[in-house]
DNA sequence: AACTATCTTTGACAAATATCAAACGCATGC
DNA sequence: GCATGCGTTTGATATTTGTCAAAGATAGTT
């Protein structure tokens, strides 16, 4: 606990003020003014680097935060008393980790950064208590958590409806759509998971993920070096997933 | 859009107050005093009822409320564009339907009674209004919508980890669990939904959900007729569904 | 540059589940 | 009582995905 403590203090001594925070559209409500912003600015108590591979939280431990992912990737896992592990989320810029622990006071996944990542810690206690006040801010959280709950919707479609391909297509599709929608390319993406934790996510075998990269690419609707995807035709891959749902 | 207004006034009539419900427990926060309990009793607008097979809301439809379920039993679904349909959920007495509808003001799944069902109807900016002066409310949506998260984390490791037999018990030990909380038998119970309705939600075909059960029937771990269903053996369907997860 | 560890790809085969088809059971209405 | 319809069970077969194994690619290290 130590050094977190001290990281925690170097990290607050740079400005932490998500009325100054170029993510500000992804995490935090709109029409808002700036008194109001300056206000929201409490919510936020800290910043937390966490390096690539280690865990923002696990499974278990006592829930006291929210988190806001600023810079960095992020997966979210459950483990089963046998091992299995099931990926249940991919988190980046922008995106809330840790709504799992409000139920039980305790978390119920374990977060782990895919590459150095860097979030804003959110006592939720703060948040609740600003939430009273601010009903624009209570609006928010309750979308971003009804936002999860259609979220996992989708995925259960896709785990107990679609084959391999239509999953991948999905998956991707998915992804570029939220790169893009932080600027960048819609097109190009370089992945962030392995192919084991593709296939975790979209309940199947990495070797199973593989082919259907490398289906994908024989047939020219992506091109696939390894995590590096470039989608050349994107409405081959919408006509593949054609069991699309607003997610 | 008649018929429900004149149902409604009627409803109305009857009394309807959380402080006095039965379900209270389920539904409603605990640690309450008699006071603050009937001022909540402002949250329910009205209750509806909901005939078998009858829609309490559908996709795209614009959200209002959520319900909670006072008798009855209900599902969720979700459907793709091609048509396939993905159960969500089931809901029975005391839990919370149509958390879903926050995020985009509309709803994004059905619900449907699979049987003759009654809800109160909870206008979610009356939800809203009155968690910003009861913390202890605001503190129990939280935990009902972060419960749902939760459960939904489990139904994907269940779809993307488990296979048909483990999935089956994982589904049979939950509902009786619910069950048993609301004082029913923890050994036997009726089945509302049809072998294709399970299979759905598991991710199987109704084939395969019937040949689980024929199994399990056969080992004696459970007797099933049609739709009645007594656990025999519970610490065996425990022991298939070793990938067990508290929810 | 060579070595190592890890991830990815590909192939051959096995296992699980889906599909198709037919029979059965139970409730409803005539 | 019998016919009808819907849901369920069971069997035979097809399809998809998983499993096991080996080779290829990449990044980091010495």
């Amino acid at each position: 606990m130590k050094p977190e403590v001290i990281q925690d203090i170097v990290l607050a001594s740079v400005k932490v003020a998500c009325s100054d925070c170029n993510l500000r559209e992804l995490c935090m409500p709109v029409g808002f003014n700036l008194e109001d912003m300056q206000k929201l600015d409490e919510v936020v108590a800290t910043r937390r680097r966490i390096a690539q591979g280690e865990m923002l939280f696990r499974s278990g431990e006592a829930f006291t935060s929210i988190y806001a992912v600023r810079t960095g990737f992020f997966k979210t896992c459950v483990s089963s008393e046998d091992g299995r592990e099931q990926v249940t989320g991919f988190q980046m810029a922008g995106e809330i980790i840790g709504l799992d622990g409000i139920v039980s006071d305790h978390h119920n996944c374990n977060a782990i950064a895919l590459e150095d990542a860097e979030v804003c810690v959110m006592p939720f206690s703060n948040v609740e208590e600003l939430s009273r006040e601010f009903p624009v801010l209570q609006r928010h959280v309750h979308k971003v958590m009804s936002r999860e709950i259609v979220r996992e919707n989708s995925v259960m479609m896709l785990l107990g409806n679609m084959r391999a391909e239509e999953r991948l297509a999905a998956f991707l599709l998915n992804l570029v759509q939220r790169l893009h929608a932080r600027g960048l390319s819609q097109s190009e993406l370089v992945l962030r998971m392995s192919r084991e934790e593709i296939g975790s996510y979209l309940g199947l075998k990495l070797e199973t993920v593989s082919r259907a990269f490398s289906k994908f690419g024989e047939e020219g609707i992506i091109e696939v070096k390894q995590r590096y995807v470039r989608i050349i035709e994107p409405e081959a891959l919408k006509k593949i997933f054609k069991a699309q749902l607003d997610y």
